[in-house]
DNA sequence: CCCGGTCTTGATGGATTCTTGATGCCGCGC
DNA sequence: GCGCGGCATCAAGAATCCATCAAGACCGGG
């Protein structure tokens, strides 16, 4: 509603980059806005008020994470976060922070524009209120209200756990969830560290959700960071 | 959709209150019937069929809670009490038997009419086969305006609290009902923890509705969530 | 005041779900 | 090739939740 055309706020400090990026977005029809500091990142992103965000972690003053914990405090802007193959740590800390996904350097002009699409779209259809209360991915549906979910019209039983986990998930549909982030919404802030139980009950929901359990297509598993319910 | 407008029984004996209540809710696009003692209003209840029922706690004949626990014998439609600032022990007394809400006198228009909306709105699903009134479930078929439940035509005998607690459930037909949930429908606020009434109360309706108590086709548990009656 | 029906409450055994450990796989760096 | 971290899977014990029975409390009507 804001603007007929997205606009994308890139806070990065290699030119290259910057150049490469701009050039790609503009040609996928979105409107870019840069800034080379995380602090200008910051002002920029209270004035021009952007449709999403994408921001480097490793900037000239201060990383990118703590731009990402700044802006949470008062904006939902989607954002993603490009990092170097080598900070998986890093990476995982900005997730935590509030960035909803990440993409590696380097990086395909294909991939960029659909992660961007996808964070758009997301966006959108959460602020036009999703009074609808049943969801469908693929050839699973959630019948919220009924609390039932589906597989190709039969039902599948989901233990509480199992629900809670896949609730969180659709409501982050696209977006990379950290193991931290998963563990404190299913199991409270207390267990962030049991990662193993993750790994458990993902592979329930797998065998009862996907039609190959060893080759998930919608839950899907990014290593070394958390996992992802790619939207069909 | 047996009315077009809502229609609110409002049983209070100030005419003052009357007055002040009925042009609220008329203007807030209700319909008003009064009654000005408890057994009229039980009266009416049962002829007017209201789709809520306001009902001050000071009456000359007998307090309001007598004629919650009457309403409730055989009706679900909610109840909004009336209460005094003081009577705070008649206050929880009327919860229990089977009140959805009070509200202080004095109180103001706003917070009336958004009361009576919530609750309009929590009981509109609800009221979705209310319009013919008689139910069937496989071989049960549920007379409500009789208040006679019958299993292939012979006729099974149920003690208030198994009648509301099948009420509640048949309201809500697919969906699963929490613990909670159900307790406070049929118990009232104060007794969401119980949770072993509501097995001891399955377990009776079972064995009156179900061919198999032991394998239930209609009355199904959802382990560690509640419970669901699945239409057949 | 007693009586029948109804509701509450406790005890027990059984079923489901959760937790936890063991094992094997894969990709990666050395 | 080997070790290592992260992941998937299986299985068994622990914890939780459920069904059922039965006894006592409560209530209203005769």
């Amino acid at each position: 509603m804001a603007e007929p055309v997205p606009v994308v706020l890139l806070v990065e400090d290699d030119p290259h980059i910057r150049r490469f990026v701009r050039t790609s977005l503009e040609a996928g029809g979105w409107r870019v806005h840069e800034a080379e500091t995380a602090k200008q990142g910051l002002v920029d992103a209270a004035t021009r008020r952007p449709d999403l965000v994408i921001a480097d972690l490793g900037l000239p003053d201060g990383d990118g994470t703590e731009l990402i914990r700044e802006l949470r405090t008062w904006s939902q802007v989607p954002v993603i976060v490009l990092s170097a193959r080598s900070d998986e740590h890093d990476k995982v800390r900005a997730l935590d922070a509030g960035a909803d996904d990440y993409i590696e350097k380097p990086f395909g002009v294909s991939e960029l524009l659909a992660r961007v699409r996808a964070h758009m779209r997301r966006h959108q259809g959460a602020r036009g209120g999703d009074a609808d209360s049943t969801v469908t991915l693929g050839d699973v549906e959630i019948d919220r209200a009924a609390r039932i979910v589906r597989k190709r019209g039969v039902e599948v039983h989901l233990t509480p756990i199992e629900y809670r986990l896949l609730g969180v998930l659709v409501a982050n549909a696209g977006r990379v969830l950290t193991h931290r982030h998963l563990l404190r919404e299913v199991w409270g802030p207390s267990h962030v560290e049991h990662n193993h139980y993750l790994r458990v009950f993902m592979g329930t929901l797998r065998h009862k959700l996907e039609d190959d359990a060893a080759q998930p297509k919608m839950l899907v598993t990014e290593t070394a960071v958390g996992y992802r319910l790619v939207a069909g």
